[in-house]
DNA sequence: ACTTGACCTGGAGCGCACTCCAGGTTGGAG
DNA sequence: CTCCAACCTGGAGTGCGCTCCAGGTCAAGT
């Protein structure tokens, strides 16, 4: 039953003290103990939930939705479906945005050929 | 020698027509043609310029990267190194950001799999 | 000539996701 | 016991990238 300092907590979880607490006060961190003298003691199923949120974080899903999630996941097992639905939803939206990013890199890199290409020719002593 | 009014623009170009007032007030946008009456009459040299302005937001390029973008831009011939280093220098960000979504997309889906499994075992009639 | 909708400018406002701060408490090291 | 770094709270502030608005001008159809 290891428990964790708010510092530890936000190097593993790679988010901010202040973005920690933040987390908590909108809901998105809900049961946080506490030690006696008030102070937050992160457990190891914390660190996975934070993990969970990282992923979505870094999938871009709006602080808003995240909270949805985290409010359904607090109403336990029945609420399993809907859950699903809405990862696929964004699962959905991430297939998106990663289709997008690689066609415009490609086009990145067209553009970065077409500036060498007109740089080479000019290459002098 | 065509030339597009700003609503057809927005539309081609997928930006709004407040935004590319906004660019060309920051200098995204430079020497812009304008009818006798004061109305933006962009080109297809405009809209060229536009695309890569999409390219590179689409791809998370801070606007005031692009800005530097667009100095170099109109700098000339001699600046294309430094352009070349911009987005070479981009280019790379890109990449790390798609290793990154596409890692965190599996967990997504490895998430979404778990669900499901939760799931399944209790579809009942 | 009149109407109407597209467009103009300068500047204020907004939504998001934090981030920072003041002023106070806690708790382990020496 | 004292010190100091880590932590607490509530709330204000920030940075980004637009987005909206008021109050006016322009131009095409009737």
């Amino acid at each position: 039953m290891t428990r964790y300092t708010p510092a530890e907590t936000a190097l593993k979880s790679g988010f901010t003290m202040d973005t920690l607490r933040y987390y908590e006060k909108i809901g998105l961190l809900a049961d946080i103990d506490r030690t006696s003298g008030g102070r937050r003691a992160f457990t190891d199923d914390d660190l996975g939930w934070l993990g969970v949120l990282r992923c979505l974080r870094d999938t871009g899903m709006p602080i808003a939705q995240m909270c949805r999630y985290a409010e359904l996941a607090r109403g336990g097992e029945q609420t399993l479906p809907d859950r699903l639905a809405l990862l696929q939803d964004h699962a959905r939206g991430v297939e998106e945005q990663m289709q997008l990013l690689s066609n415009q890199y490609q086009h990145l890199l067209e553009k970065i050929s077409g500036h060498r290409r007109a740089l080479s020719p000019s290459v002098e002593v």
